[in-house]
This record gives C-alpha cells, structure tokens and sequence, in this order.
DNA sequence: GATGAAAATTACACTGAGACAAGTTTTTAT
DNA sequence: ATAAAAACTTGTCTCAGTGTAATTTTCATC
C-alpha cells in the first residue's frame, strides 16, 4: 500500500522545510535565522514549520532522532559470547572505518557543515545532549536485562558507555572542524578509540592520574 | 578592606531577586513565573533581573556555578600517593555520609524542592548538563596535567568519571524525591557508590552483561 | 558637605519563539 | 458529488531577552 497524497505531501513539506532552513541556518547561523524566514523561503505560514517540528532547534536536530537506540541495538543483536563491551567497541571500529558521521568522521561538506553549526549554536549542543541522555537511558534498560543485574549498576555502566563515545567522538569532530581530513584523522582515531575501550572494560587503575 | 555600600547592595539585592523567585518557582512552577511577576515581587525592574541572572534558568542554577570545579580540586589537591580515582571516591564517599546536597543525598525540605524543580523542568534539566560538561572540562584538564598522558585519554578518563558520578548521584534524587528519607537511602548509596567506583577502577570487563 | 564622575537602575521599544483559537483549503472516503 | 477529516492559514497573545537613552544612586575628591 503506497502512501496516500497526504502522506506524500506531508513528507515533502517537512523534507522542504527542513533543507531550506539547514542551508539558511548554515550561510547565516543559527541565531539569525528566524522561523518567519524559513516559512516564507518554503512558501509556508509560521504555523506550519512548529506543525511539523515543535521547537527551531528539533529542525536541526530531529533527523537524528533515529539513531538514538544504535548502541542498545548493537548491544541487544550482538553474537552469543560477545560481551557487551567488545559489542559496542567492534561497532564503534566499523564506524571509523565507514568514516560513519555518528562517531564524526564524515568530512562530506554538507555534514560538516551541519556539524560546525551545532557545535557553533549553545542552544543546539545543550538539546544535543539530551540524545545522549536519551541514549544512556535505552542502553541502561538494555544492559539491565541482559545482565541480570541491579539497575543502578547498569546505569552507571551506560553512563561510562555513552560518555567514553561522546569525548571520542567530540575529538575527531574537533580535529575534522579544524580541517584535518577524515583519512588523516582516522589512525589516531582507531588508536584513540582502543585506549578509550581498554579503559572500559580494563578500569582507570591503571590509569595513574 | 571590607566591601563598600554599593558592593553590599548589589549582593543584597540580588539574593533578594533569587530567594523570591526560588519561592515563587516552588510554589507555582518554573513555567508559570515570568520574570516580570518576580521583578514585582522584588520591587524592582525588569530589566534589573536580566542585569543579574542572564537568564531565567540562571537564576536557579547561578548559585551551584561554585562546585563545578569540586571535582578538579579534589584531584589536584589528594594526598600524594592517592591515585586520582581513589581521591573522587574518598570525596563522594565523605559527601554520602555529610548527606550532601552535591550527591543528592540532603532532605531538608528546601533543598529537596529545589531539586525537584530542576528535575522536573527540562529547560532547567537542559541546563544542569552544561555544568557537567564544564565539570568534565577542568577535570580533564587536571588530569592531563597530573598523569602527563595525552589529552584524549585524559578527557576520556574525565568522561567516564563526571557520568559516574551523575549516575549515582542521580539514583539517590531519586528516590529522597520518592519519598524516601536519607537515612535509609545512605545504606544504598555507599553500596552502589562502591560497586560504581569498583567499574571504573576495574572495568566493565567483569560486567558480564 | 557640595560636586562631578562612575555605576546602577529604570522606562521604553523592539525582535523572536511558541501557544491558542477560529476559519479556510485540500484530500480522502463513500 | 459530497461530507468528514486532516492540513494549512491568519491573527493574536504572552513572555524571554536585547538595546538604548534617560534617570537615579553611590563614591571619591575637594
């Protein structure tokens, strides 16, 4: 069953207003953008933008909504025997080599760009944290099942899991948004990557800070 | 040298601005003050508040703006011999049993209203994450300095430690705001403190989840 | 203790986000 | 063809936050 007009429309109208606002957003920063313009680039009212996105910063920031559950996923469909943790470092390896943007190695203009408005605007990097939030949440349900164990134990260990792929990942960002390219980058990355992973799964006693 | 009239004023003034609004905000909901209503409360102006607290969500949080380096401190300032893991565990230990609001372990009614505004609005929520992220910075930097390892594993090792203690600290909230006194959290918490630091002394590797 | 500079406060006007209500157009099902 | 449902529009309202110019308060100096 193909969707019906409305639903055709209504997914062009949110894709339209979604393109013209990231390359308005992107030319002349986020601030100086305001919701009046987008709706009228798109040939829409006002209204109709927060139909379709209920804040300005989830323009930016809804599309990634889909990749909120990865790490729970890549836990829950890991091969028996696997620990959670090889799961999660195996995962996170197969996306630098992908030069996956989730772990902020795409250096694709237009992604980048999107990358450096977020980073650039308070408003977006303070909702960007609530994806992790989310995510610890969804990983801690995850590990607590699987594990068996209390759940502040799984808690704490999400909090671990999602914060070492966080400062990962905001590394290779920094370093791809200083100009670096994503291939030069990519070795530290790995190396960064292990030692970050060791850390989990090995602890920070050895670690003599 | 002590402070002159105006110095003492301007302090006055603006705990005057923070107790009013910090009561008004408990009783009626973060949302349904608007900073006029409080500038009135306070017989003062609008724009008065906005010289203050630059913004709403300010006004609540400004006053914590002093422990965001507590962790950075307690590193720098451990006895030598401690490694720096051990020092942040001794610390949050000693905080559990002083009933710390830091750790979320203190039931004086204030204290624990405040805490449930924060929890309970997400503009403010949003907000608190950014004190994590400042705490997570100079945290990284000591630890940087202190080890002499790289800053990436440095900034990891921050990560892991900062989400830590968000986590336990976050459990305890929890449950002083189900209801529970923090006598009989206490016990709990010094269990899950002990089993979270164990994790990051020794890794996820035993956590067989 | 008057006076002028500096700092704090105010009044006022403005922009922009977001919510709400009532009416209008477009789509879909019959 | 038509009626109900969904999407869109128009207009209005509240409130956060900014900028500026005018006014008051404090402080230092004579």
């Amino acid at each position: 069953m193909g969707l019906g007009l409305r639903e055709t429309k209504k997914l062009r109208t949110q894709r339209e207003i979604w393109e013209a606002a990231i390359r308005m957003f992107v030319e002349r920063d986020f601030d100086n953008v305001s919701v009046a313009e987008i709706a009228a680039a798109v040939q829409v009212s006002r209204k109709t933008v927060f139909n379709y996105f209920a804040t300005k910063e989830d323009i930016v920031l809804t599309p990634m909504e889909e990749h909120v559950a990865d790490s729970a996923v890549v836990v829950r469909e890991r091969a028996p025997g696997e620990t959670a943790v090889a799961a999660l470092r195996r995962d996170y390896l197969d996306r630098l080599t992908r030069r996956d943007a989730s772990v902020g190695l795409s250096d694709a203009p237009h992604t980048l760009a999107v990358m450096r408005l977020i980073l650039s605007t308070p408003a977006l990097q303070v909702r960007a944290f609530s994806f992790h939030e989310r995510a610890q949440e969804l990983l801690t349900r995850e590990l607590a099942v699987q594990s068996g164990r209390d759940d502040v134990t799984a808690r704490v260990a999400a909090a671990q899991i999602v914060s070492t792929r966080a400062a990962l990942t905001s590394e290779n960002l920094r370093r791809l948004l200083a100009g670096e390219p994503a291939d030069a980058v990519y070795p530290d990355a790995v190396a960064d990557a292990e030692r970050a992973f060791d850390l989990l799964e090995h602890g920070l006693g050895d670690y003599c800070g």
